[in-house]
DNA sequence: TAAGTAGCCCTAGGT
DNA sequence: GGGCTACTTA
């Protein structure tokens, strides 16, 4: 099936648009907004850029400008296609629409997120990729496990070629919309000379499992639409307008998708901020946003510049950090709003303790008695530049029983207990998912371990059957014998019978999703486990099984959990919420936190180190993210000593302090840096003490200035990133002195006297001369 | 085969 | 320090 659905078809449109036009209903939304909101909802045709700063409105604009091409007739809802990245912001669109227009929006079927509306374009023309349209999507894991069959069956060691990595090569070449055939020499000898070979045998594998991975999604559409003229005129004439969201987080596949797509009507408006552009590790490319202009001749810029967040000193602050960064489209950002607080910096000694402040600092917003007026723990925020700095919050906060919550743990459907039921269940719907029969086959222990399984394995691989129908014949064969045939045969029974239910359903979906959680012996696994976990896991399979319910059957429920990972816990009592700076962007909190600015850890020193200059002024948005999120109080702090993998290490104070202009930030001095409790005793305490009050003391950042550049502070490097040739004694802390042999990348191969020969990575050894400087 | 232990790595994270 | 994998042991 090529064609389109009956209800979306719009090919009898040789309508009157201009008479419907005029039909048009008075648009009393218009009224709501400022003036270059105004524009960017009325400057309908052709492209437009729409520069949103942070907190100025810029999903109203995008809501009002739907709303206003549906009622001025331009376009009917299926007309429209509307991207976003993330299925949250995709339905508070959805929802937002609706509230503008006084009615649930019904048919707005291109309204979705890049991958989403990949999946309907790719089941409409599978067979164009190669795939049936009833494919699979495979998760990040599945791929994994994938990935690492091929490379054990080439012959690598997978320990040197672990396959993450080899997944994460493939992925970013797919995100620059690179097939098998169109990776660069450059690259293509990535992972040890075979990285593509082998790239070209998981498509094939992909294939022949009838399955895709997110980055094939967008790649086969896009090749699809690269291919076959006939099918992108379609849609070219179809989608009259195009709508994207957060711009700026683009890859090179989705803007090839675009354009491609916005190449007949021209009417393409894109949404995005420059200076919020965080996801370049992803693959995101700024300059996508940055090359609007060339990219869509005629394209009007219209700048969104009045914020309604922050106070006028946090966006003075936030103002002053960005502007350090090149090549920015350029913004000023400015408020009616009161002057209100200055933006709070303090040091403190170490995390612990900077974890203890902001614990009392919050129960004193909480109360009231820091501020003007209480806040409620909802409305605040701690936002860490590395998850691994939550943990000193999370202990503190159980000690003090201060309630909090903590955003992007990890995701329910990626749990092992939900992975373990939803692969019961899309064996049960197809019997030939080798990937989902490899995971449960043992799970709960059925005593068919590593041996039994390759037995499978080689039955399958001779006979060409999936795993299932394998495993059938080494049974009947008696290749297994004893207790794990036994157990064997009635997994098998079963599989067969709960497929038979799915095929000729004799009951509910959810009812078989019971049955079958409960007939493989997989409930009855966690009932008898005693570790404190089983508890919440148990629970988590009733919830899966509870958000069956909103499906029609298994199939709809896969699809939907293939693509969907979101689910809001409702709010209960209020909490204080611990998050990633990434997954703070889009979210506001009347006081923020944030924590953990040194050097090293923020800007990260790998960011730094692997991506040099881009790398660093990725950092720098991040930072400017962290304070427009702030409405009224925004408290940013750093340690002078962290503990990092168990080790203590001194830190400096970030560099983007420094770049936090003064008059907009009061320096706070921590209570008790000189109340000892910290082993005063220890040698060098005084010292370090001293250096503390230094970064506290109202002068000190001036002082710094001074003194021209401060101590050992990470340099971004970009050519030479590593330091050291071929012969140098080097100092390891672990391994000892030692002998560097060759380099490698930002690794070191080194013969140590004592350890051996091993691969270090650069920065975790010092010049053997200089060892004796360097503070362990 | 299952439990126990040693070695290894370690940003950010949606679909 | 902690979590995961791979290897070793009962």
């Amino acid at each position: 099936m090529t064609g389109f659905d009956e209800d979306d078809a719009f090919e009898a449109a040789a309508r009157p648009l201009s008479a419907r036009a005029m039909a048009a209903r008075p648009a009393p939304y218009l009224d709501t907004l400022n003036s270059a909101q105004r524009q960017a909802v009325e400057t309908l045709e052709g492209p437009v850029l729409m520069l949103a700063g942070a907190g100025t409105g810029k999903t109203k604009a995008l809501t009002t400008r739907i709303a206003h091409l549906l009622n001025t007739g331009r376009a009917r809802p299926n007309e429209i296609l509307a991207v976003t990245f993330t299925n949250k912001a995709a339905r508070e669109m959805k929802t937002r629409v609706g509230a503008l227009m006084g009615h649930a929006v019904e048919g707005m079927p291109w309204l979705g997120t890049f991958h989403a509306i990949c999946v309907k374009l790719l089941r409409r023309h599978a067979e164009l990729a190669g795939l049936k349209p009833n494919f699979t999507i495979l998760d990040t894991d599945d791929q994994v496990r994938l990935l690492k069959q091929l490379v054990v069956a080439s012959g690598l060691d997978e320990k040197r070629w672990p396959a993450r990595q080899l997944a994460g090569l493939i992925d970013r070449w797919k995100n620059r919309a690179w097939g098998p055939g169109a990776v660069p020499v450059a690259e293509a000898s990535a992972f040890d000379g075979r990285g593509v070979a082998l790239y070209a045998a998981y498509q094939e594998r992909l294939k022949a499992l009838n399955a895709a991975d997110f980055g094939d999604l967008l790649l086969h559409v896009v090749t699809i639409l690269q291919t076959h003229p006939d099918v992108l005129e379609q849609y070219r004439r179809w989608f009259r307008y195009i709508l994207v969201d957060e711009y700026q987080d683009t890859n090179v596949a989705q803007y090839l998708w675009l354009r491609l797509l916005a190449g007949g009507h021209h009417n393409i408006c894109c949404v995005g901020d420059d200076d919020q552009s965080i996801y370049g590790w992803r693959g995101a490319e700024v300059g996508n946003i940055l090359r609007f202009e060339k990219d869509f001749p005629g394209a009007q810029v219209i700048r969104l510049e009045q914020n309604y967040r922050s106070s006028p000193h946090i966006l003075s602050v936030a103002s002053g950090v960005i502007a350090a960064n090149t090549g920015r489209l350029g913004k000023t950002l400015w408020t009616d709003a009161e002057e209100g607080e200055k933006v709070r910096l303090i040091g403190h000694w170490d995390g612990e303790e900077e974890a203890r402040w902001i614990g009392e600092e919050a129960e004193a917003l909480q109360r009231g008695t820091r501020s003007l007026r209480p806040f409620s723990l909802d409305a605040m925020a701690i936002l860490v530049r590395a998850s691994h700095q939550m943990r000193a919050f999370e202990d503190r906060f159980l000690t003090i029983g201060l309630p909090y919550r903590v955003i992007g743990g990890p995701r329910f459907y990626e749990r092992l207990e939900i992975r373990d039921a939803m692969a019961y269940f899309r064996l049960a719907v197809s019997p030939a998912d080798d990937l989902a029969f490899e995971r449960i086959v043992n799970t709960p222990k059925r005593g068919l371990g590593d041996k039994a399984q390759q037995k499978i394995q080689t039955a399958a691989r001779d006979l060409g059957t999936p795993l299932v129908e394998a495993a059938r014949r080494v049974l009947q064969g008696g290749g297994l014998t004893g207790k794990g045939a036994a157990q064997l045969r009635v997994l098998l029974e079963a599989l067969d019978r709960w497929h038979a239910e799915v095929l000729n359903p004799t009951q509910s979906h959810v009812e078989l999703a019971e049955i079958i959680l409960d007939d493989s012996g997989y409930t009855a696994m966690w009932q008898a486990d005693k570790s404190p976990d089983a508890q919440g896991r148990l629970e988590n399979l009733k919830e899966l099984v509870k958000a069956l319910e909103e499906f029609e059957n298994l199939q709809g429920f896969l699809e939907h959990v293939a693509l969907i990972m979101d689910n809001e816990s409702d709010a209960e009592e209020p909490k204080i919420s611990i998050m990633t700076l990434h997954a703070a962007k889009g979210l506001e909190f009347a006081v923020v936190f944030l924590p953990g600015w040194e050097d090293g850890l923020f800007p990260s020193q790998r960011a730094m180190d692997e991506n040099g200059l881009k790398g660093l002024e990725e950092e720098r948005r991040l930072a400017y993210v962290g304070i427009t999120r702030a409405e009224e109080i925004c408290t940013i702090s750093f340690t002078a000593n962290r503990r990092v993998y168990g080790q203590w290490q001194s830190a400096l104070p970030s560099r983007f302090i420094d770049e936090l202009p003064e008059d907009h930030v009061e320096v706070l001095t921590p209570p008790g840096l000189y109340g000892g409790g910290y082993g005063a005793s220890a040698p060098g305490v005084e010292q370090r003490a001293a250096r503390a009050d230094v970064y506290n003391s109202p002068g000190w950042r001036r002082m710094q200035a001074r003194a021209g550049q401060p101590a050992p502070r990470a340099m971004v490097i970009e050519a030479q990133p590593v330091g050291f040739t071929a012969g140098d004694r080097v100092f390891h802390q672990k391994f000892g002195y030692g002998t560097v042999m060759g380099l490698e990348g930002d690794k070191l191969d080194v013969e140590f006297d004592k350890a051996g020969a091993k691969k270090v990575v650069a920065r975790f050894v010092t010049a053997a001369d200089r060892a004796g400087d360097v503070p362990f």
